[in-house]
DNA sequence: CCCCCGGATTGATATAACTCAATTAATTAA
DNA sequence: TTAATTAATTGAGTTATATCAATCCGGGGG
């Protein structure tokens, strides 16, 4: 991570994502004013679970994944992290810990925002404040569906999950699969690297997918999508 | 459930929440004039999964049970929603259906309030938009704790998570193990009864805790905790 | 160019946890 | 009170999935 350089600032888009869109122009300036660019390169940690928080990243452009960490090295890849999304939110309004880690899948652009910022605009205006909430919202009935799929489902069931998943990124980000290794895509399913292998082989064996080194297409969508309902 | 008859009314105490101090006068009025008083009995489904939501509930006293609903009587309890919380808050700022079940456990007093309501006073005040926000990251980080037990933990590992967590909630409900059937207590670990059912026992036999019939009294929390952490 | 090393692949084995079945205890209904 | 469900308990058998071990492949550095 660092930070960029005058030259570079040209390539980063300004405070236009839609959430911002509510404020007033001396908020803007609030949040404008204590903000700090960085550039994460492929492969850099942006939040570590378990370390204090200070700040909030704003993602720019990019792709990142969002994960927890077990012991040892096991890892559960809980979703890709796309731009005009927050990281570390929570650090503003409860916890000071990460509860999770994020890394960068690609360079990545961000604004690193001060908790105060965001905390001031939220009180003074309820509409950043809704969509705020909003995203919480979907985080969360995101992870009510995770949980039902690693309590409730198996692994064929949670790998088709995965696969549709990472698919439906590809409108926006095209070459998702070719940033993730055999490992990371088990770990978005809650599986062992040798299964995921196994389980993609098999839903090619069976005419569902198609794989070609990294990249995998589907084939089947109405039998993947069945695989996902009956687990 | 059913709506409160006149003559229980003094039984319920008003809106004088922690979150609705935040509320001007004429705000306060908002969530008064949408509010509906409501009893549920004991095992009442207060929110039913998949179902279109269209109210929110602030639960006034009594305890309930979230959980999810898996195939078959598969079922996971997320947590216990105890007075001062609010349940189905999604549907106002998000999605339109549960994500969730939630029931009874005792006879519960509970508001009805409109969403409406709740999403004009979020707009006009910061503050209560920040109690709320506060709310999910509590929830939130909870999520993220459960996601890490039910993947990278085993059987007696969350088992004397459950036991401890359960037993945290004495200091407002002395009676809490006496509201939970072994099945219910195995939801929460996400075992089987079975499963549940010899954990404690193994619990018993090596001195951590104490049965008699439903109650289950921690002897050892040391060990517990120990073995909550190393899974 | 070739060597090396991490990722990918495959099959064989081990195991945690579930399911099933049978019994007993505790509620609820009649 | 007795009968009829429902909950709890225990042990045996089964299964999904992880772990282990061995091999194979592809790309970066010397």
């Amino acid at each position: 991570m660092k930070t960029i350089k005058e030259s570079d600032k040209e390539y980063i888009c300004d405070i236009q994502a839609p959430c911002f869109q509510a404020l007033e122009p001396s908020e803007l300036e609030i949040v404008k004013s204590s903000r700090t660019q960085v550039l994460f390169k492929k492969g850099d940690t942006l939040a570590k679970q378990g370390v204090f928080a200070s700040y909030i990243l704003f993602v720019v452009n990019g792709l990142c994944k969002q994960y927890i960490e077990g012991p040892g090295q096991k890892t559960f890849n809980i979703r890709v992290v796309q731009p005009g999304e927050f990281i570390g939110l929570s650090s503003v309004f409860n916890k000071s810990t990460y509860g999770y880690s994020v890394s960068a899948l690609t360079d990545c652009h961000a604004f690193l925002v001060e908790k105060e910022a965001i905390s001031s605009v939220v009180e003074k205006n309820g509409k950043f404040g809704m969509s705020i909430i909003k995203r919480y919202c979907e985080q969360s009935s995101g992870m009510y569906s995770t949980i039902d799929s690693i309590l409730f489902k198996q692994m064929n069931g949670r790998m088709a999950e995965v696969i549709i998943y990472l698919d439906s990124l590809r409108t926006s980000h095209q070459d998702i699969f070719q940033l993730l290794s055999r490992r990371e895509i088990a770990d978005f399913a809650g599986v062992s690297v040798e299964s995921g292998v196994k389980l993609l082989k098999s839903f090619e064996r069976d005419g569902l997918i198609k794989l070609y080194e990294k990249e995998i297409s589907i084939v089947n969508r109405q039998s993947l999508e069945e695989i996902r309902l009956r687990g």
